[in-house]
RNA sequence: GCUCGGUUCGUCUAGUGGCCUAGGACGCUGCCCUCUCACGGCGGUAACACGGGUUCAAAUCCCGUACCGAGUACCA
């Protein structure tokens, strides 16, 4: 049997969830849920920061994290045996653990003033060594340190790191790393009103929550000697460590907001993508499963998945790839799966363009599908494909252009097949599809030199769904208006230019 | 500055001493399929950062250099 595994993604809710964010929460998720029934995702939220951390903004990241499909075991919304899962709400656990560091001699007042702090550091960097905090207030006994601060005195809490010897981490992805003790230096894990600092709090919450694997960001690795020295003084079991590689931009540089239109995840939402493919995505930003298979399906993902096999080095994310992944998943959906993302999409995330939203929801979302599922890679290209049934009907100034230039055969064609469409019995694809091959025996005409003219004088683009697909949606009565009405403009057309050639 | 980490095609990656004249994918691109678009098929393009070792043999191990990144807060 195999031990439980417990594990954690924490974020601090400030509006918006970061690609690099949503991979470590992926690859959390993805952890725990590769262990089945032993295997168990905590969402907690670091909700410290009381200017960012607005309610809106937590249901807002809620929101996204439940768009991406990462369900959480134990968390805001669905508690759990160790509530409360709110950092905010989470003080007395701290004050409770700083008081035994204190008991234990771990942690001690230190008086020191900011400007001599930034004094020592600048001597430090000058002389080229490392600045490493050497406490004055280290082995003040406690009865005189206590006195200070009833008198007033400020101070903050650190912690006594020990003089000598290493603490190594052992990560399941980089392997051992050995840190020097002497060169840490005390640091601070509480101000004076005994608010703890991030260290100190996520050393807490996850020895509380009984983490028993940290997945995050490789930016935390200097961190994690610290917090061992932590789990260690509290005498808590230190979890196993995972630190994964940077996510960088496009263009190698960290990703940002200004520079990367999709650098979060609700841009990616906002912009069509199915959370199975932004996962399968994701997952392989510094992971594969072999180095061959790219399409993951979300249960071979968790199945596949090993923490081990993730690199080590920064990645950039591809955007190029990932939008083709989408179109990937896209295709592969059941008609029923396409149509329930299309509609969320359109409900929940489709921008609030009155032209967009009107192609958008120009027919239900089974017609679209039968029309465009094969041709778009995201929710957010269908209504282009659909504006062409959006009234009134319009020529873009490329299909006038293809179309006047088809010239007299154009209008040969058009007059062809509007009489060909009007003697049908039946506005059905197959005999559509035949009164339209139909033209193209009875003209010798290419198919390709007969549909042209058509697509252009039925839609008035030259990109649209399938030709018989398009007419069908049309309806009849629409289809031989527009074939009509464009023969009549193009033979004008024609006849104009005649003379001047 | 210091500490720590990293370095395979433009990008994501496979690769743990011989199977590698380095494989797959995206991108770009030629041809084919084809009613546009998309899909699909067959090709092409292009990489082991550099320099030293170790070894019969190195992308893989060791050392140095270069470059990139993270941390260096009473931020998280």
């Amino acid at each position: 049997m195999t031990s439980p595994v417990r594990v954690r993604f924490a974020p601090s809710p400030t509006g918006t969830l970061h690609l690099g964010s949503a991979r470590s929460a992926l690859f959390n998720w993805l952890y725990a849920r590769h262990f089945g029934e032993q295997g168990t995702y905590v969402l907690r939220i670091e909700d410290t920061d009381q200017e960012r951390s607005t309610p809106e903004n937590v249901d807002q990241a809620l929101k996204v994290f439940r768009w991406l499909g990462l369900d959480w075991d134990e968390g805001p919304g669905v508690g759990g045996p160790h509530e409360p899962y709110f950092q905010s709400q989470r003080s007395d656990a701290y004050s409770r653990a700083l008081e035994e560091l204190f008991a234990s001699g771990h942690a001690y007042r230190a008086f020191d003033t900011k400007e001599q702090l930034a004094a020592d550091r600048a001597e430090a960097e000058a002389a080229k060594r490392p600045y490493v905090y050497v406490g004055a207030g280290r082995d003040l006994d406690p009865a005189t340190s206590k006195a200070r601060a009833d008198a007033g005195e400020a101070f903050s809490v650190r912690f006594k790191v020990p003089t000598t010897g290493t603490t190594v981490v052992h990560d399941m992805v980089l392997g051992d790393t050995a840190f020097e003790n002497a060169l840490i230096g005390d640091f601070v894990v509480a101000r004076a009103d005994g608010s703890p600092l991030y260290n100190f709090a996520n050393v807490v919450d996850d020895a509380d929550m009984e983490i028993t694997h940290v997945i995050r960001g490789n930016d935390h690795l200097n961190n994690t000697p610290k917090q061992i020295l932590i789990y260690e003084a509290l005498g808590k079991p230190v979890p196993a460590f995972a630190h994964l590689p940077m996510v960088l931009g496009p263009d190698g540089a960290k990703l940002s907001k200004r520079r990367h239109h999709t650098s979060n995840v609700e841009q990616l939402a906002l912009a069509g993508y199915a959370p199975a493919a932004v996962r399968n995505g994701l997952a392989l930003v510094g992971w594969s499963k072999d180095g061959e298979t790219e399409y993951l399906a979300s249960d071979d993902l968790i199945a596949a998945f090993d923490v081990t096999r993730v690199k080590k080095s920064a990645a950039q994310i591809d955007y190029k790839k990932l939008e083709w992944l989408n179109g990937e998943h896209l295709r592969a959906l059941s008609v029923e799966e396409w149509v329930a993302g299309y509609d969320a999409w359109r409900t929940e995330w489709m921008p609030a363009d009155a032209e967009f939203a009107a192609a958008a929801d120009i027919i239900d979302g089974r017609a679209a599908a039968e029309l465009v599922q094969e041709k778009v890679a995201t929710f957010s290209e269908v209504p282009a494909y659909l504006s062409f049934l959006v009234e009134p009907f319009t020529f873009t100034d490329d299909a006038w252009a293809r179309l006047e230039k088809t010239g007299e055969v154009g209008v040969t064609v058009l007059t062809h097949v509007t009489a060909a469409l009007e003697a049908l019995d039946a506005w059905e694809l197959d005999s559509l599809e035949a009164a339209l091959r139909g033209t193209c025996e009875a003209l010798e005409l290419k198919p390709g030199k007969v549909f042209s003219p058509i697509r252009f004088a039925a839609t008035g683009r030259t990109i649209a769904p399938g030709l018989w697909e398009s007419l069908h949606a049309l309806g009849r009565e629409r289809s031989l208006e527009r074939l009509a009405s464009a023969r009549d403009r193009l033979s004008a057309a024609v006849a104009a230019s005649v003379p001047q050639a």
